[in-house]
DNA sequence: GTCTATAATTCGATAGAC
DNA sequence: GTCTATCGAATTATAGAC
């Protein structure tokens, strides 16, 4: 076998390592999620899990390193923001819950200091910047944690939650009626 | 000693038991937490937790027997409903964070099916009821729920992932910015 | 009623053969 | 690069002495 044939299936045992990771660290959170239930996902040795990642804690920050790809807040109109961002995170979600990086974290965050520290650092670096750009308010920074909490709570209910009244409703429904909402917390 | 005196500090053991379950499982969530760490918080003997409540799942499930104490919501002005309902939570968990079945029983939820159907019950037993009854509406399920939503999601910004623009702001002024986010669901 | 001792699992992590 | 074998620690749960 040659060597580069070798680092080719390295790579790919390496993604599929991480894409397991993502599944499983979704469904049972940090504590809960182990190497050997990963591995065998994978279809791989749990050592080999070790080997490419070194620890848990090392793979968990491999698979939730995330990126919300928020459009640009400030170009859009301030009256279709609420729509606009309510849509952005449940049709992001709707695609497939299971394998999102924003509802692993946040499995994780509720029981995993590190995990909740990464959240934190996600909202400031994030999410507070694109609100701040689009409201031009001293005081941006709180109304969009506030924004985040509606959020988060939405993502609580519907996905991890799985509230039968919440479920039930069809994604233009949720946004026709939760984005008054995120509204109210934007304007003073 | 008597049969009585056996019975008192049997008692006894079975709250101090209770009591550091609900601590332990409020600070780490259902897996995180240990037997042999509530033992040692109650300062007995791992054994004697099972035999008081027979295994863990039995122990979580005597711990997360919660009242929401929820007020009749048909007797509060429509108009002040958002705001009475607001303070209501942030009053209840701002006296004790780490000891409220509410918040004990969200950070097990998101990882434990059971705690998650119980969760899901207490949503179906008195928060829809309460909005059923201050609401008339044929919907009242459904805006009930994305308002369970907002303030689990308050929760979870404010005690479980402490967002530092969360946990700044006071109250009163939490209640007057998430109160107007509350109505919008509300109303149609 | 309380505790010691331990069974039976399961976990993360390591060492080393191939 | 991959796997076998295993260590050491931690867990739930049980059995039985006092």
């Amino acid at each position: 076998m040659t060597e580069k044939a070798q680092r080719s299936r390295g790579s790919q045992t390496r993604a599929a390592i991480l894409a397991a990771a993502r599944a499983r660290f979704a469904a049972d959170g940090y504590e809960k999620a182990t190497i050997r239930a990963i591995a065998a996902d994978a279809h791989i040795d749990p050592s080999m899990v070790m080997r490419y990642y070194g620890n848990k804690e090392q793979l968990f920050a491999a698979a939730v390193d995330i990126d919300l790809e928020l459009p640009d807040l400030a170009a859009v109109p301030a009256d279709e923001l609420p729509q606009v961002v309510v849509r952005h995170f449940l049709q992001r979600w709707e695609g497939d819950a299971a394998d999102d990086a924003l509802l692993l974290l946040l499995r994780s965050a509720v029981t995993n200091q590190k995990a909740a520290e990464h959240m934190r650092s996600i909202f400031m670096k994030q999410v507070s910047p694109a609100f701040g750009a689009a409201l031009d308010d001293r005081e941006a920074a709180e109304r969009a944690a506030l924004v985040s909490c509606q959020l988060l709570g939405l993502a609580l209910g519907r996905y991890l939650l799985a509230i039968p009244a919440v479920t039930s409703q069809p994604v233009d429904t949720l946004v026709d009626r939760y984005a008054p909402a995120i509204l109210a917390v934007l304007e003073r």
